[in-house]
DNA sequence: CAGTATCCGCCGGGATACTG
DNA sequence: CAGTATCCCGGCGGATACTG
């Protein structure tokens, strides 16, 4: 949209009350930014199909019940596709579905987003004062 | 990996432990997945400036104190910006600026795709027999 | 209007123990 | 290994009252 507002914006920023948070987002946004959630997916639309184990020692400090919960949603959700092998003992590996796949496109674009960012911050920083 | 900011008398209220990623990814995700937060920078990308009123409004059922402490932390990473009109009574408007421009691009992607899986889940449900 | 200060209830999620 | 069942605590965040 527009990338520079003016104190005209500003003035006329008033009665937006109509405008909410689009249903169908707005459910998903709730799922996506429940602890943990963006971190599982980041990790798995990098690496690709992983197993419970590896997962869980990949999202440092995550406990077992709450992995399992969070992958039961993404699963309910179509993000991920649960795989079991009835192996002794059970191998559980979980599979990055297409839809999923879409999303890793604007999550590596956040990535890039949060590096610019730290930059700008960090050179913020180090140089608070123009000289 | 995480830029300090202090606004302690605010933020006390509200101090998540930080995930770790590894990343520049990691210091953001945690701060955009804190309730609310997303739906405040969707609003405010969508709509431009928006005074408190009006957003606390639009942001159906965050109460004040929690809306000024996401202000506050999307105001020092950089997301809006804080115009004060020291009228009686006073006017505060949120302004997008050009960091939240180019979070807008991804957010709307992300808005797209959850208009078309919610399709494809409707008709998922609605026809559950191949025929 | 746009906050701030204070209190406090609730539940998300960790810890632990156990199973197929 | 990949979970489930149960207990229990900390702190998130709502409610309320108040101010410039």
């Amino acid at each position: 949209m527009q990338l520079q507002f003016t104190a005209q914006h500003v003035a006329e920023a008033t009665d937006y009350e109509e405008i909410k948070v689009g249903c169908s987002m707005g459910g998903l946004l709730e799922v996506l930014t429940r602890p943990w959630t963006l971190h599982i997916l980041w990790l798995l639309s990098r690496n690709g199909p992983m197993r419970f184990g590896a997962l869980r020692r990949a999202v440092e400090g995550i406990s077992a019940r709450l992995l399992t919960v969070r992958l039961r949603t993404l699963e309910e959700r179509g993000f991920v596709e649960r795989s079991v092998r009835p192996t002794n003992p059970p191998e559980v590996t979980y599979i990055p579905t297409p839809r999923l796949a879409d999303m890793n496109l604007f999550m590596e674009q956040l990535h890039k987003l949060s590096d610019k960012w730290q930059a700008e911050d960090v050179l913020k920083h180090t140089k608070p004062h123009v000289s």
